[in-house]
DNA sequence: TAGGCCATCTGGTCCT
DNA sequence: AGGACCAGATGGCCTA
């Protein structure tokens, strides 16, 4: 576990105002409160397990740091589209598979993408959208 | 030191 | 009633 904040030690609802209520119910309401938490920790932990899972089918292409949640979201959004390019583009051009894919698969490679690997761009991580933005129902997606 | 990212708590809302 | 989900608030850690 990491931070947490000091005023709530688990302790329950420090707001549910135990001078109004019978100690019963006070010490249901913080039974209750308790069990919440550790329920939203449980599934926080479910999405975060799901964001691993999500980091390691998408490229990343020997990056260190690590990807921040949006980033994957926004890396998975754009890695899928390309992939539906491709699919569409290889029915269109009807050209021999192997041959097809493999072109297409060799542009999807990190020296492609060089906004993809600044980290320390001044702009922060709109490199992510600027390689591989796509357009969604009309609208440009933006980081 | 400021800003980004994150974990956690909390109260509200919706659903079963 | 109780659980799941969500968004806002808060504070810790890390990096430039």
């Amino acid at each position: 576990m990491k931070s947490r904040r000091p005023s709530c030690t688990d302790s329950g609802s420090e707001s549910s105002e135990p001078d109004s209520k019978s100690p019963e119910k006070y010490e249901t309401a913080t039974r209750r409160r308790m069990a919440a938490n550790a329920r939203e920790r449980k599934r926080m932990q479910g999405l975060n397990t799901a964001f691993d899972r999500l980091r390691k089918v998408v490229p990343q292409w020997g990056q260190d740091k690590k990807l921040s949640k949006y980033e994957t979201l926004q890396m998975a959004l754009s890695y899928i589209m390309a992939l539906n390019r491709i699919l569409t583009d290889t029915k269109r051009h009807n050209a021999p598979h192997r041959q097809w894919l493999e072109l297409q698969f060799d542009s999807v490679q990190p020296e492609n993408y060089p906004c993809l690997m600044r980290y320390d761009s001044p702009t922060g991580p709109a490199y992510i959208h600027s390689s591989l933005s796509y357009q969604f129902d009309g609208h440009q997606v933006h980081a």
